[in-house]
Formats: structure tokens, C-alpha cells, sequence
DNA sequence: CATGAATGAGGGTTCATTCAT
DNA sequence: CATGAATGAACCCTCATTCAT
């Protein structure tokens, strides 16, 4: 599952699950990803994955079963790699490892756009649109692997956050920062306009910097300077 | 309607609508917000609102009527509310301006979570959850504004933004942050668990600095400072 | 709802219930007792009712709600017929009231053999191929009844027990008694053959002495005398 | 099968079917009995047999056939014990192959009252809530064996019925009686509660007479006498 | 013998909506 | 304005059965 459900059953047969299990999941998160677990029917699902309605309940037991198979699927695969990451980058510097963090969710997004609208429906959505979930438990891990980049490199003396705040603040507005540009993605990209903010064209940002720098920079630096001459 | 659907009609009989319509409204606000458009069946509207079937489409016309109606009432008083705190401060400095968007925000989410969160599930929510609409238009308006109060402030050379930085970015991630908070807000309140983060409590901002405080010095200034002996 | 369902509605529009809840009923019941709660789909009852499918749900609830209307109705009917003979015959003798509630149930076979069929299954059905229904709840007011009357023509002194019979059993075996000529009765009725024991027809019993008079007297009298030599 | 299913494979491997075989069969049966053939559904019986799905069908081509299969063996194991019964007493007296046939009910009851249970399920049930199946045919033999002891009685002058009634009367009350002891006996089995009747207990009967005699002796007794002055 | 995987048809129930009054 | 009654279509799920191996 290394791909998020690129479709591409890896060149090993990967991931054990029969290939019929496999499109009704490949399926399903396309759906859910776009309508929500409510608004998509069972039917849908099947006919688009081309699977007998009695398959779905043989693999999953129910559609709330082939729901959390999914999440579990996906947040798994999201704690891996963010591990997977930080472990990698364990010795690089301070802003190398957040750098690395924001680089894998735009691989992410880039491999697997719909995986990640799954994951911010669920995270982001209504709460009683989908089964009984509870985002806490999930999200502990990777902005416990974050957080634990900040404290290290603090206490490394690499990093000094601005006084007064607290490092879990800090860690909330990082991954505030990253969510608000994907979910911005996201609309521009299901609502097939042209982005009405020159926000992630070409033009975005000067040269040679590509997004990761200018959101990172943007992230440490704070967004400019007030210049008043009463103070 | 200038409460959010406070439940009180106000002293002027504001709206005009019959108070059976308004108790309609009301429990489609609470009920889309919570489980969404598409889990939310029309009987349990009218059942919640204590008022018959059909006569939720004698003032709505449809469920996606109800929908429409719900969400162009909050959008309208959002964007009300937006301009007037924009006009009321078009005289304070900068970094004021930006503090009564914050604060703005901050006084809905206590006097109406239920209205916010409904219009994040719109904004954020699976796009084909609910009937069609396109966030950019209306979205538009509120950007719009704190695009301007930061063109204006710049011109008045009272703001100065991190080199390379265009100000569309930055306006997104003002937005950005403010969400981030208000959704984890959200997290917290509908899982009825303690903030595992320190984030919301007493402890969170030093004495004498509140949230919004808190909130803008980061954005502004950033999250910290990096120290490389090698840089 | 006097007439057991006989399909007729009162001339005075009798029992208050819409004719389309009627024809659900009246269906349900016929369907119920020869196929049994289970082999019963919803399907069938509302086709042969000529209703559509959501108005069995808006009047019954369920299927199980259907079930249970209608257990209720037929068992009030029963138990409203029984008091009301009991009542009326208070002050005859012993025999005459035996032989009162005996001609009810021949009357009421005939006159609604399909409502006693149901009655039947869900007494001596299979428990569990029907929603749960405590049967002892229900027959304690017939049985009650009747043990009233021995008990009552006991004290006059008008009847008898066998010695070392208590009432309970006597009681039952009244039941067993007629119910065993029902039960039979009902086998030939369903499965259209000749009855292949002459029980039921003219020769069963002597002339001028009708079927009632035949169990009542076998019932009270037993079966006939042995004679053995060596006692 | 002599055992009625009493899970005991005879000493001699009497049936010749496979453990597998088996298990369906007694698992069929106990559920057959409680839920009544359309409540019982193919997936329960292989899960509670805990064989796979095909193997159902491998030994008994269907549902149908299973049930089929089931009824002949039980049906086959009551033709051969009333049979055996009625042989071995030929030469007794009436009244002792009467308390014989009675207890061989009273002891298959003790020994599998499951196997009654299914027996009393299809004759007593609703006629279509299981594959077809004439019980006349079957229960021919039983009553006929008791017929032919009425007969046998009547001509050697042992056994003098009541005037003005036939024999198959008496051999269908003979029934009557014992099944509504055995209906009774089901329910409180079922139903988990004490009889409120004292019919089962200790007390029902005086001492040292067994519920057998009791039985018979009303049977052939009757309840009792009845006192009228005026006659 | 024995299995995992697959199926068409149908199970009970609810949907958003509308009619006549 | 307001209602009880009615509907076609769709909901999620399970049925008895069979295939290939």
C-alpha cells in the first residue's frame, strides 16, 4: 500500500488483499473522498468498481466496516511515512526536518490528491456525516512526531520560538499552515477554475523558491513587519 | 437574523420570517452542522422543528431550497458583519484592523458555533456532500476585504511583508490560522474530550495576552527564531 | 372489529382505522397464518393488499409493528368474546357454561377460520420464527376464566373432580381437548383432502347430538370403562 | 439414529453418515425447532455447524433437502419406537399399551425434546412456512398403530368406549391430550418461567401416582361428575 | 471431500416529495 | 396556512445457491 491506492497493485502483488477488495476500496475512497460517506450509496460504489453488491459485504461486512478498513488503510499509511520521515532526518537540521514533513504531503497530494480529501473529509467534515471516529487518537501520532521535532531542536538550542508561546501552538499553526493551502488546493481543483488568487501558479513565488521554502519561510518568519511611528 | 440564529428574534421582529420558518431553519443549521446535508433526512427536520412535512416545503420549496436559503442567511451575515467591523476600523492602525477580523470571529464561534461550523462544512466539507455551490464567490467578499486592509497598509507603508511574499499568500494563511483554531475548537467540542494539546485553557498564553493576541503576534511575527552556528 | 376481520366493515365504519390500514390487516392476517411471520415478506403483504410499501411503515411502523397490532387486536377480540360469554352465563349451570365457551370457538372458526390459524401459529409455532410474545401473559385470561367457572361449580357443589385432579390440569386438558379438534381441523382445511378419519363429518356423531356435545361429553366423561376380568 | 439425535453416533456407527453430515443435521434441527425453517437461515446453520457453506450442499443438495432429510429421520425413528412399542406390549392389557405409548412420548421428550420440538414445529405450524409436506401421511401410521389397540381392546370385550362414539374420536383425543401436555411443557421450556399452573411440578400429582397415570386416567375417566339436582 | 469466492434476486426500511382537503 | 395520507425510487443488507479449484 505503499502508493496510497495509486491503483498500481505494486509489481509484487503487495498487498495481499484480492484484487476485487482492492477496487471496491479504490473505489470507495474516490467516492467518499468526493461525496461524503452519506451521499454515496452502496450501489455506487459497486457499479463504479464493477463488483457484485454481495462482494462488498463478503470483503467488508458493511459499509461502515469497508469505511473504517479505509481509514485505517490511509492513517497508516500516513503514520508510516511521516515516521518513516522523521526517523530519515533524524540528524538533519531544525528546518531540514520540517522541510522534509511539508515535501511529504506534497508528494502525498501530488500521488494521491483523493487519498488526502478522504482523510480531510473525515478530519474536517461533519462529525456524525460518517461513522463514529475520533480524530484525536489518529492525528496524536503525527503531531506527536512533530512535536517532538520542535522540542528537540530546542533543546539542541537550534530553535527559539518566539516568546510566550507554547510548543503544541506552534505545532497546531504548522499543520494550520499546510491545511489551509491543500484545502485551498483542493477547491480549485474539484471546482475546476481558474485560481482566482495567484496562489499556486508559477508567478506565486520569486524564483528559485518553490512552495515548501515560502510556506516554511512564511511559517518561521511570521508574515512581515508592522511600522508604526507611534511606537 | 443579526444574532446567527440565536434562537432570539429580535426586539424588531427583525426578519419577517413566521417563527414556524425560523424554527425550521434553526434545527436544519443545528442538523446540517452536525451530520451533514446528506445524513440529515428531511423528516428528522421537521420532526426536531415540530412542524409538519410539507410545510417545510411550503417555505423552502425543496430540501436543497432549506439548504440555500440557510446558507445564503449566514453568508450574508458574515459578510455583514465583516464589512461593518472593516468600516468601523478603516481609521485604526494596521495591526488593529487585523485584531477585529480576529475578534470578530472569535465573538461568532461563542455566540453561534453551531453556525460556524455549519459553514465550514460547507467551505471544507466533500464537495458533493450538498447541493452545488462555489465557495470562491463567497469567499471572495471576506479575503476581498482583508486584502484590502493589507493593501492599505502597506501603502501606507505601515506593513511591510516578508520579501517574496505576495500578499494573496498571506491573506490565505490569515485565514489559514483562524481556521486551523476554530476547527480544532470544533474537534474538541464535539468529541467532549479534554484539549490533549495545552491550546485552549487558562495556561495556554501568558498573563495578560489573550488568544487573539496570541494568535496575530505568531502570524505576524512567526513561529521562532533558527540559530545555526553555521549560517 | 367484532367480526374477526370478516372483511366486513361495520355498517357504522366500525373500527376507526383508515380502509387501507384495514386491507394491510386483513392481508397480514391471512398471509401471517399460512406462511408463518417469517416466509411472510413485506412485498407480499402490500402487492396483495394493493397498498404501496411505505404505507405499511406509516401505519405499522414495521413489520414487527404490523405483527404486533394485529396480535393484539386478535387476542383483545378473543379474550373481549370469552368474558363476554363467561359473563352472560353466569348464572347457568356448569355444563351449559362448558358448553358455551366450546360453541365460541366453533363459532369463531367459522366464522374467521384464518384469525384462530394465526392465533394457532404464533401459540404453538416455532418461538423464535416470530417477533418475541410471552403467550402465557395472554392465555392466563382465558384459562382464568374458565378455572373460574370449575372452581365456581365446584363450591356450588354442581361438580365433581376426579379425585387427585386438581383444576389447573383440568383446565388445560379443556384446551387440549378443543384445541387438538381445531388443530386437526385446520390440516384437512389446508391441505384439501378428505379427512381420512370420519371426524368431522355427518357420521361422526349420533343424530341430533352435534359436535360440541360430543367433546363435552367425552371430555367430561373420558373415553370410555375397562373391563378386565382379574380387577 | 435410535437416539434421536441425542449427539451419541451409536456404538455400532449405526447411520454411516460423516461427523460432518451429522453435525449439520443436529444443528438443523435445534435450529429448525426454535426459529422454524424460514427463520433459519443457510449461513446460521454452517456457522453453528461449523462447516463450510458448500458442504451443506454437498450432502443434502439443498435447504429443502436438508429439511426433508431431517423430517424422515425423525419421523422414520417415532414410526419405528411406537411400532416397537406396540409390539412388545401386544399381549398386555389395554390400559397398560395406553400408559406404554404415553411413555415413550414422555421419555423421547426427556431424551430430545428438540426433536419433538421440530415434529410438533411442521405439524403444528403455519402449512406453508416450510417445504411441503403432507402430515396426514405420516401421522397415519401413528394413530393408526393406536387405532388398531382400541380396535384389539374393543373386540376381546377389554375395552368398552363411550356410547354413540367412534374410535377414531377417541384415538384424536388420546393425541389431543398428550400434545397439549407437551405444548405446555414447550412453552415454559422456552419461555424460561415457572408455570403458573402447578401442572408440572411435584405437587400436580398425588403421591406415587406419575404424570403417565395421571394422564390416563382422565383420559379415560374424563374430568369428572357432574351434580345437577334437576336431573 | 473441502474450500474461498462469487452471484441474482429479494429481504425490510427510508428517502424526498406531493396530493387532496 | 396547515394537515394526514400517499408515492416511486432508492436505501443497506442477506438470501439460497454455485463456481472454480
Amino acid at each position: 500500500m505503499s502508493m496510497l491506492f495509486d491503483e498500481k497493485k505494486g509489481e509484487e502483488g503487495s498487498s495481499e488483499l484480492p484484487e476485487m477488495a482492492q477496487r471496491i476500496l479504490s473505489v470507495a475512497m474516490e467516492l467518499f473522498a468526493r461525496k461524503g460517506y452519506s451521499a454515496t450509496s452502496v450501489r455506487e460504489i459497486v457499479q463504479a468498481a464493477k463488483v457484485t453488491n454481495p462482494m462488498l459485504y463478503y470483503y467488508f461486512e458493511s459499509k461502515e466496516g469497508l469505511f473504517y478498513r479505509l481509514l485505517n488503510l490511509l492513517f497508516d499509511e500516513m503514520d508510516r511515512r511521516v515516521l518513516a520521515v522523521a526517523e530519515l532526518n533524524k540528524e538533519e537540521p531544525f528546518d531540514v526536518q520540517l522541510r522534509e514533513i511539508v515535501k511529504l504531503h506534497m508528494e502525498v497530494v501530488q500521488e494521491s490528491p483523493v487519498a488526502l480529501r478522504f482523510i480531510y473529509a473525515v478530519l474536517f467534515g461533519p462529525k456524525e456525516s460518517h461513522p463514529k471516529f475520533n480524530p484525536e487518537v489518529r492525528r496524536k501520532l503525527s503531531t506527536g512526531v512533530v512535536l517532538e521535532i520542535f522540542q528537540d531542536a530546542m533543546n539542541r538550542g537550534e530553535f527559539v520560538p518566539r516568546e510566550d508561546t507554547n510548543l503544541e501552538f506552534l505545532v497546531m499553526q504548522f499543520f494550520g499552515m499546510l491545511n489551509q493551502y491543500l484545502l485551498l488546493l483542493f477547491m480549485h481543483d474539484t471546482h475546476q477554475i481558474e485560481p482566482p488568487l495567484n496562489l499556486f501558479g508559477e508567478g506565486c513565488c520569486e524564483a528559485g523558491r518553490d512552495m515548501v521554502e515560502h510556506l516554511l519561510s512564511f511559517y518561521l518568519g511570521g508574515a512581515g513587519r508592522i511600522c508604526r511611528p507611534d511606537i
